[in-house]
DNA sequence: GTCTATAACAGGATAGAC
DNA sequence: GTCTATCCTGTTATAGAC
């Protein structure tokens, strides 16, 4: 056999890049075998079912990096919660480029998204619920607030990218990473 | 000239439905013709600058749209502050369905849409935390405290609109706006 | 103003050589 | 494992009859 001309461990992101600004369906084949210096065929012979097991390989590796580099320190208990909190809120801010890149979950969320990857994306959210409120409990919330504070974390980031975007300004996703901050303060 | 199939008043809110759940790169020719009961050519000579102008279009009306049933409702000086706060939530929960429709902003956030649709929707969200800013000092709140508190509650509402997606919970959603009135009490 | 028909192209996907 | 070549379908868009 050939050697593999990229990685996984490349192909992945560089895929990831083309979803998450295009969306589902603005992700053209053509685009993405330009992005990983593959040919169409060849990325048919690394995904088999073609551009729908490239999201969800996408969808895959997203919610591992996130899971390594987010929930898994928010959630690390040998560190005190205002410590973790501020790390991942690093990592957050790194994971969305300060701003500049959107949510993997906002690409998918358009109908043909949600018709195959809806209960990936509802899943992935529940995930950054869990790790939110685990560290509000951890901080000494009832589970209640705990709840509203992770409900709310996620809005915030969330709704700053999409107004980031829109308005041109990556400051009001950085400065709701302060906002959050303060929230948990 | 033969009449008219449908009019302007009805054809923008049936495009608006198609391009608010499919984004633009996801909206066809083919769906919008179906939904308006035109043939795509009868929708060239409507729109002879074909999917773009459509687009444009539907961005148009609903600028127009949340124009009258938004931000003169938060910006009549004939009524108490907190009244308009009130009716202007109930329209903003109408205008997406509790839940169920997403933000046209969002659907055209995607790179192809943001391509030729950056500026409408910057001055189109400018417009909104203009609302909210207005109404905020028509409170007594400062200028500063008065652009924070529209920044978010737009984020609120962005952020809320994804998640209830997502999650599928419009509870999400409708929370989120009791919280905004909340914010103003 | 709407229609049928069709052009021109892009998109997703596959076959088979190397 | 990657490539060239090709297929087929869907998509945007236009021509011209009514």
């Amino acid at each position: 056999m050939r050697p593999q001309k990229i990685a996984d461990d490349q192909l992945l992101p560089a895929l990831t890049r083309v979803f998450r600004t295009k969306g589902y369906e603005g992700a053209s084949l053509k685009e993405l075998a330009e992005v990983t210096g593959l040919k169409k065929a060849s990325l048919y012979h690394r995904f088999p079912d073609g551009k729908q097991e490239m999201a969800e390989s996408v969808l895959e590796y997203m919610g591992q990096w996130v899971t390594t580099n987010i929930f898994n320190i928010l959630t690390k208990e040998e560190f005190p919660p205002e410590t973790r909190l501020k790390h991942a809120l690093v990592q957050i801010g790194k994971l969305y480029d300060g701003g500049k890149d959107g949510c993997i979950f906002r690409a998918f969320s358009m109908q043909a998204g949600l018709d195959l990857f809806q209960e990936g994306i509802k899943k992935g959210m529940n995930d950054w619920l869990n790790a939110f409120k685990n560290l509000g409990t951890a901080m000494g919330l009832s589970d209640k607030i705990a709840e509203e504070n992770a409900l709310q974390s996620l809005i915030d980031i969330q709704g700053s990218l999409i107004l980031s975007k829109g308005l041109q300004d990556n400051n009001i996703f950085k400065n709701t990473l302060k906002k959050i901050e303060n929230r948990y303060g």
